[in-house]
DNA sequence: TTGTAAGCGTTATCAG
DNA sequence: CTGATAACGCTTACAA
């Protein structure tokens, strides 16, 4: 075992010097030319293993005008699904030599702009973004494709921008899964709890709903549905309402978003709904936050978010690669599960 | 407002040539040589604003042989304290034109070590490590500073290398401030609940406990603490064990982590332990989780995950721009808060 | 006060 | 098959 090397580089010009080689030579026999000799690849690369050479990465970015960077925007990174995907997203980059820059628009317009401003000027090599659920103007990401650098949008599908790349989460499958789970335990009140209008999986999950409702032949009913927020004031208002009619109270329940379908349940059982016991209910994240409540859901739907965070970055990195065209806009779903609990 | 260049890259060489200046008089100009005329330092920040120029990193990064790449490594990102803590790095390195890369060592000692090496390689500039609760041989992070890269330990107290940069925490203090409002609230028989005790912070925290203890007059008993790994079962057998004897059963409990809190809860729930109402307690993380539980601890204690981290960025790049020599070796501890329900 | 030139580590082009 | 050279964009002695 040698010692390390402490302050001494190893660089092409190093090996070429110990090799007594030109530095073109090293390089191209590390890049496998066709037209090195192969005992001179040989020398070269087993050197190079030897002294562990790892190219210099700026350089090479400096010369392909690249940074090997990819920018993400999502609203929360403490939120569990956009966490879970994260995570997706950094294994594949990284197994490709890229790097990734996270940055959180909190939900707010304004933050989002500034932020995408950010990471054009570090010349990110992409873009995946989550829109916030106000954003409705897409000027400050679209000037990325003018600018050559494709964007990927993921999880919330930015209905007023139909031109564009997106990944997202089946929510209507997801949703039909959820529905029909309950119809098969016996449910015919079935409510629905929707997240923000603004925000296009609350329609995609609605119709997974409704679908599966008139799939099995039961009649939709409008006051069982309501739509919340991110925020528990919003989401009690919208609970009430659906439970308002004293005779005819849904006994089961398909809630867009864990978190809330839990603020949900914790207000019925406050309030002694007389029957809260029967409700059953699934919520779409499968959050291990289920293993410490009291009345837990009967089952979640599993979005797979390593999974939507991995098709975004591949998709991405094809269109980096020019592997496909800029404007050949692809839309890739990934399919939710039941998990039954 | 101008049209958006498409792939003309505005680089030092094309201000200099817009300008009739050569390229080191516009880069001296930017950042701000004293020999450079006021008038010419104008007319070049002018131009560099117009045209929105931005240096490209790479170059600079290869100029001075470096990446501006912070390498971390954490055993779970999905784990809240982490999730925040990374929250704190990441915005502290940004600011500062740092990008990092987050890796999951998920507390196991070969896969850290596969991801110090696989950092090593990248070349990051510095270190933040949070280590696996096995590690105990140091080779793969001591390689760094041979290198001349700085590692900085947070969180995570690695007690077999004492010559290091340290950044965690304050557990004895989080302990003793949850353990005296449990005394304050008149409680005589308090149990504690202690982390694996690889980890040095079960450590520390244990010693909080016992010190509040001390402070207030009351004597400790061994049959009143007990340790659990990040897992269910051992919970439960650490739970049993501090309420097995029926006589002198605890009546509040003060817990090294919440999820391992709520799971003893939930345990002594679920058994029907007869006086379960009355039990009162505190657990490390003030994790919002605590919102949906049925019988919530009645006071959290918040560590501070940002902070935590921000520290530990601070001192990353302190010690990579020399600021503090690497052989000085510091330890930075941030203090924890009582958070009450 | 400004300009010239070398160098950071790679790769690509063109000669040999 | 191998080598010299230029170029990527920037900084910095050193010269002018």
């Amino acid at each position: 075992m040698e010692k390390l090397n402490k302050h001494v580089p190893i660089t092409l010009k190093f090996l070429a010097e110990k090799l007594k080689m030109s530095v073109s030579t090293v390089s191209k026999a590390l890049n496998n030319y066709p037209s090195i000799n192969d005992y001179t690849k040989k020398r070269v690369l087993e050197l190079a293993k030897e002294l562990n050479f790892t190219p210099n990465k700026s350089a090479i970015n400096l010369k392909d005008r690249k940074t090997r960077i990819i920018g993400i925007i999502l609203p929360n990174l403490l939120d569990y699904f956009f966490n879970r995907s994260i995570y997706g997203i950094e294994q594949f980059a990284m197994k490709h030599g890229y790097n990734v820059i996270i940055s959180q628009s909190h939900d707010e317009f304004e933050k989002e702009v500034t932020l995408a401003n950010m990471l054009l000027k570090t010349c990110v090599d992409g873009l995946i973004v989550a829109i916030s659920q106000h954003t409705q103007n897409f000027d400050h990401l679209d000037q990325f494709e003018r600018m050559g650098t494709p964007v990927v949008y993921y999880t919330r599908n930015p209905s007023f921008n139909l031109n564009c790349h997106k990944v997202f989460g089946n929510g209507f499958q997801g949703s039909y899964l959820a529905t029909k789970f309950l119809i098969d335990r016996g449910h015919k009140k079935i409510a629905y709890l929707g997240g923000p209008k603004m925000i296009n999986f609350t329609h995609d999950r609605f119709k997974g709903y409704i679908n599966a409702l008139n799939d099995a032949g039961i009649s939709f009913e409008q006051n069982l549905v309501a739509y919340t927020n991110f925020d528990n004031e919003h989401t009690i208002e919208a609970i009430k309402s659906l439970f308002v009619d004293t005779n005819e109270m849904p006994t089961a329940l398909v809630a867009y978003k864990e978190p809330i379908l839990f603020d949900a349940l914790k207000y019925l059982k406050q309030i002694g709904h007389p029957r809260f016991s029967e409700i059953e209910s699934v919520g779409f994240g499968n959050t291990p936050l289920i293993n410490y409540l009291a009345d837990p859901p009967i089952a979640s739907i599993e979005e797979n978010p390593e999974g939507v965070g991995e098709k975004a970055i591949e998709l991405l990195l094809k269109l980096i690669g020019k592997e496909i065209e800029m404007e050949d806009y692809q839309k890739v779903m990934v399919n939710c599960k039941l998990v039954i609990h």
